[in-house]
Formats: C-alpha cells, structure tokens, sequence
DNA sequence: ACCCAGGAACGCA
DNA sequence: TGCGTTCATGGG
C-alpha cells in the first residue's frame, strides 16, 4: 500500500465540495478532516492553515499515477480563476462565488455518478448518500489498518449480480428496478462509459435517456459530473425558481428555454455557474423568504 | 396527518 | 407536446 500526499490551493474547498450535491460520499471527520472512498482507493483531505490543505490516496498505485488520479478527480489541469472569471461578470454568481469560493465541478466516475442520480430523483441528499452507502457494502470491505477501512463502489459485475428485492432491501425505493435493469444492461451490452463519454451532449444525453429512470435532469447531471461536459445545466427544481426569480424568465418557461438561456450568457462552463447557482439558493435560501433576497450581494 | 426531497414514467387530452 | 398522477422512503 502506498500513501501519496500534495498540497492544495484555496481553489479546492472541500467544505463546499463535499456538500455540494455532486457527490455523496464525502463524509466530515471533524472541522479538519474529510475522507471518502473514490474509485477504488481512499482519499483523505486536512485542512491546513491559510485556506491550504493537504490531500491524501491510499493506493497501490505509483506516485505518478496516484497524482494523475488526483488532478483527473479534483479537475486540477483546468484553470479555475479562469473559469471563475468567465462567470463572474453576473451578480448572482459572483455572490456564490464569494460565499464558496474553491467550489468546482468533480470529474467523477461515471458508473458511481449514474447510479447516484438515478437515486437523486425526487429524493434528498442524504437518503442517496444513505442508498450509496448500503450498495457499497454489498462490495468486499477494504482494511488498511485499524482506523482506515471502507467499501469501495462496487463494479459493474457486482452491481448486476442483485436483484430488484436487493435494491429494495437498501431501501433504493420504487428506483430499485431501474438500477438492477441498468446495471443488467450496461453489462450484457458491454457499454464502454469512458468511451461514450467521447461523443457529443446532444448524443450521450440521448443515449442515456434510453435507459428506463433517467430524465433529461439526470442525464444533465451525470454528463456534467463524470463526462466533463462543464457547459450542461441540469434543469433541478432549484435552478427553475431561481432562473425565474433572478433572470425574470417567464414562470411557464420550458426548461430548454432556461437551459439556451444559461448557455448564451455562460458559454462553456455555464455547468459550473450553474453549480453555484445550486450550491448557494439550495444552503442560503430556506432562511429567506424568495430566492433572490439570498443572492443579494449582502458583503 | 401532511408536505417535500437535485424527477421520471405513464396515461390522457 | 403538455399536464396531472403516481411512485418508496425519510425527515420536518
């Protein structure tokens, strides 16, 4: 077992990252420390002084490897004061960026990220963490020592190997027969995801809408979050009232129209303002009464 | 008891 | 196309 480390910029804030409904298996050790599994390996982040922290892969991979999973799953080779930049020109985002700054959109792995937001529908953030967790331990438990040991997401033979009765004992709900006939399917079909993540939006949306329980939304998402597709603005019902609220879009608008919208004025990363736009109306907004008071620049 | 949660399938006009 | 209903489960 190898233990590969390298410090951080504030441009990673993990806080935000880790509860900004992207992902779900991030879990909060204490104010210092997070730790989650990631693909097969685990990964721990310590927040240092000076908005710096330092993360952590358990692997058996060399360092060079072990670092180009990293930069690959943080998004690091991409310039984030760039992007930053290409949004900020609007208010409301430059609100939510100031509030989390460091927020940035993971670059997941597509099987997990598929099976995520097919349990996202119509469900909270912590029930799919809950879900998650549970089909995580039907996989072989991993132990590094005795404080580290997790379950690693399951493959793609393991998750076809349960049945709908299974699912629905991990309390996956009316959702249940969706993931057993995806994961069926994703096998018999021997469907490459890391390729398919090569053709356009318009095609990979397509082809995910083929599967029974995924929507436009959570295809949106699962190409925004695991297909580096940063210009997908997955139409949630935050983003709708917000879009409403901030940008005086017509209340009976069609979410093609929001979508247009968000691209026309974001260009490339309109999935990342998008994000913000999310992250912020979504923890700011129950303490007020619209949306749009909590997108008030209040310093 | 009721309502909502990062929706989507289904039936019907 | 568009709109209303229904779908498990958990929490407020």
């Amino acid at each position: 077992m190898n233990e590969y480390s390298f410090t951080l910029n504030n441009d990673v804030n993990i806080d935000e990252i880790a509860t900004s409904g992207q992902c779900f298996r991030w879990k909060k050790v204490n104010s210092n420390l997070y730790i989650a599994p990631i693909g097969s390996y685990l990964l721990e982040v310590r927040k240092q002084v000076k908005n710096k922290s330092v993360v952590t892969i358990y692997s058996d991979m060399t360092d060079k490897k072990a670092k180009d999973f990293l930069l690959n799953y943080f998004n690091l080779n991409l310039d984030y004061q760039k992007i930053i930049d290409s949004i900020i020109f609007d208010p409301y985002v430059k609100v939510a960026v100031d509030k989390a700054y460091g927020l940035r959109v993971l670059n997941q792995d597509p099987l997990e990220t598929i099976f995520s937001f097919m349990l996202s529908q119509n469900n909270t953030v912590l029930n799919v963490s809950r879900c998650i967790e549970r089909i995580c331990e039907k996989n072989e438990q991993i132990v590094l020592d005795k404080r580290l040991s997790y379950f690693p997401f399951p493959n793609i033979e393991t998750l076809a190997k349960l049945t709908i009765k299974d699912y629905e004992e991990m309390k996956c709900g009316y959702r249940a027969r969706y993931l057993n006939r995806i994961a069926e399917t994703i096998l018999k079909k021997k469907m490459n995801l890391e390729r398919i993540k090569k053709l356009s939006s318009d095609k990979l949306r397509t082809k995910l809408m083929e599967f029974d329980g995924i929507g436009e939304k959570v295809a949106d998402c699962i190409m925004l979050y695991s297909m580096r597709k940063s210009e997908l603005v997955p139409m949630d019902t935050w983003v709708q009232k917000a879009s409403i609220e901030l940008y005086g879009l017509r209340k009976n608008c069609t979410n093609k129209e929001i979508r247009e919208f968000y691209i026309q004025r974001f260009g490339k990363y309109a999935g990342w303002a998008h994000l913000f736009i999310f992250n912020h109306a979504r923890k700011y907004s129950k303490q007020s009464k619209n949306i749009k008071d909590c997108f008030v620049n209040t310093k």
